[in-house]
RNA sequence: GCCCCCGUCGUCCAGCGGUCGAGGAUCCCACCCUUUCAAGGUGGUGACGCGGGUUCGAAUCCCGUCGGGGGUACCA
């Protein structure tokens, strides 16, 4: 990823120095937390899902606080009450819980600088508003939306930008605030991914901090509670990128003869720690695109996270997996977990360009952990892929609502029993757990002959044959994976025929598919009664099939 | 249109002027193993968008071009 600019050392800056006082083996004399401590934020629009995005983000915020032993704060951005909801927000913490990201302050949880819900906030924002106004960086448009789309248009068709700026509009007693940005010269800001990004003030258009109705927007609140909040760094989204110069001319203009400190004391809220400044540090993520290279699409990731869950995929993995979406270790590893992924992560080393989901990729990270896994855990992170907690994927990739639960809520002893049976011969052949779905049926309840595999694999020559020779040295033998694989094992000289031609009949008879784990020791896990009973039952079924044939 | 960002195997990353006849992962293919399906093992196909320049030397630096993306809201 060649990084644009001139910025090849920009990254060397004393990060490092940070990073180092508060690996989890840092000596004890070093403070873990000094005046100059990272303190991130995560502060999503409660409208929609989380989504790869959005996980990213949060997640690289997350990363950076604790490997450098700072702080996360959570806060939701909610100053547009039209779009928010609350749905969307417990969706959101759902999601969080369920990656395990934490966060040490904010919704929920609370914290010294709080409320961390904007809308809780808007005493302070309109008391900020009130005093820019009042030292003349505000003025008054009147225009109407319409007015404005109107006026957006006929610069656009006179090819000449739509850039509001104080002197383009009427300065009336009425309507919405805007700020006035400066109108000449350039500023730039030092972006850790991006390295330096200049922007001139003439192009940027003035932007409305208080809307007709009263309530301010986003750049007005983001800005006042990043400050208010003390966040050191900003990481977000790099549509995000073009907000940056207003939002630092803000900073500025907060800062100022104490405006900001004096609209918290009249809002009655926590004063800022004195050894604050403003966010110095930016690092603008690329977008996650589909497979495509276009946007998100639903195959492609850009569903809820808990989407992922509901197909199968650990936290572990996606948390792995979507740290390695723009970032690498020096060491190259890519499989690691949580505490490695915390130990090696740098802000200061993500790339650029723009990733794309590649959930291939994604499905072998998860059956590799599924590997890695205790049978036992395993045993149970697949229960709510049996007892209709997680639907399979129907045949369009949706919820299959016509799945019927494998076993009870909970499972009874003997459903988790066979269960932990069932484990060692699924778990080294699974890429999710919801694939589960596919394996479990026979062995808790009774199942039907699928047709393709009964067509497939009766119609052979031998296939009835097996199937009797089979129930006959199956009834009295040792019900033991040696005793059954003997017994079986002995038809091929019996028979005549390769043991495929044994074991294929007698799998699809008993699990009513040609796939499944190992014969002899599923068998095993099976009651003989059972086993018995569906080889009798298949008899018929497939002198049909080889009726047909002839 | 205007502003900004990005451009190495299909995909994710490594590469920070010579050690690159470009490395790893994933995908794909072949072979081995094999009672199905997997897993595992071995091997293989596959990339510096293009054009100029700087330099003894460029994937690495500069310029241009093309392509992709974001922004251009009283959304965030």
């Amino acid at each position: 990823m060649a990084r644009a600019g001139p910025g090849g050392g920009r990254r060397r800056g004393g990060w490092r120095r940070v990073s180092s006082a508060v690996t989890p083996a840092a000596a004890p004399e070093v403070p873990a937390v000094s005046e100059h401590s990272v303190r991130v934020r995560f502060a999503p629009a409660p409208s929609g899902w989380l989504h790869v995005g959005s996980v990213r983000t949060a997640l690289f915020n997350w990363l950076w606080a604790r490997h450098t032993g700072g702080t996360f704060i959570w806060r939701i951005e909610d100053t547009d009450a039209d779009r928010a909801t609350d749905a969307s927000m417990q969706s959101m913490i759902e999601a969080m819980r369920w990656l395990g990201l934490d966060w040490d302050e904010g919704i929920e949880v609370g914290g010294p600088y709080g409320p961390y819900r904007q809308s809780a906030r808007a005493d302070l924002h309109r008391a900020v508003a009130r005093r820019l106004a009042d030292r003349g960086h505000l003025y008054h448009d009147d225009r109407s939306p319409d007015e404005l789309n109107a006026w957006r248009q006929e610069r656009r068709d006179a090819d000449l930008p739509p850039i509001v700026k104080r002197d383009t509009v009427p300065d009336a007693s009425e309507g919405t605030l805007r700020l006035a940005l400066p109108t000449s010269g350039t500023t730039s800001v030092d972006d850790l991914v991006r390295g330096e990004v200049t922007w001139d003030w003439a192009n940027e258009s003035d932007p409305v901090l208080v809307r007709s109705n009263g309530a301010v927007t986003y750049p007005l609140a983001n800005a006042v509670d990043d400050l208010a909040q003390g966040v050191s760094v900003v990481c977000r989204g790099e549509d995000l990128l073009s907000v940056t110069p207003r939002q630092r001319r803000l900073y500025e203009l907060l800062l100022a003869d104490d405006l900001l400190d004096d609209a918290l004391a009249e809002a009655g809220l926590p004063a800022r720690d004195p050894s604050w400044e403003a966010p110095s540090t930016f690092a603008h993520l690329s977008m996650v695109v589909g497979q495509d290279r276009k946007k998100l699409s639903k195959r492609h990731g850009s569903v809820s996270i808990q989407e992922f869950a509901r197909r199968g995929f650990l936290p572990e993995t996606l948390l792995n997996y979507i740290a390695l979406l723009g970032w690498s270790p020096r060491d190259g590893r890519e499989r690691m977990d949580r505490d490695e992924v915390v130990a090696a992560f740098d802000l200061t080393n993500v790339g650029a360009s723009a990733a794309a989901f590649d959930t291939d990729k994604l499905t072998a990270f998860n059956g590799e952990r599924i590997r890695d896994l205790s049978p036992d855990a395993l045993a149970h992170r697949l229960v709510p892929h049996l007892d209709g907690t997680h639907l399979p994927d129907d045949d369009e990739g949706d919820p299959d609502p016509t799945f019927e639960p494998v076993v009870a809520t909970p499972p009874t002893d003997e459903q988790m029993a066979t269960l932990v049976a069932l484990v060692p011969l699924v778990q080294e052949r699974m890429q999710t757990l919801a694939e589960i779905a596919d394996y479990a049926p026979p062995f808790f309840r009774e199942v039907g002959i699928d047709d393709a595999a009964a067509a497939k694999v009766f119609r052979k020559a031998g296939a009835v044959e097996a199937l009797e020779a089979g129930a006959r040295v199956l009834a009295d033998v040792d019900w033991t994976v040696e005793g059954i694989e003997e017994a079986l094992r002995g038809l091929t000289d019996e028979l005549g025929i390769g043991f495929g031609k044994v074991a294929q009949p007698i799998r699809v008879a008993v699990t009513g598919s040609n796939v499944s784990p190992p014969l002899f020791e599923s068998l095993e896990i099976m009651d003989r009664a059972v086993v018995l009973l569906r080889l009798e039952a298949a008899l018929p079924i497939a002198r049909d099939i080889q009726a047909g044939t002839d």
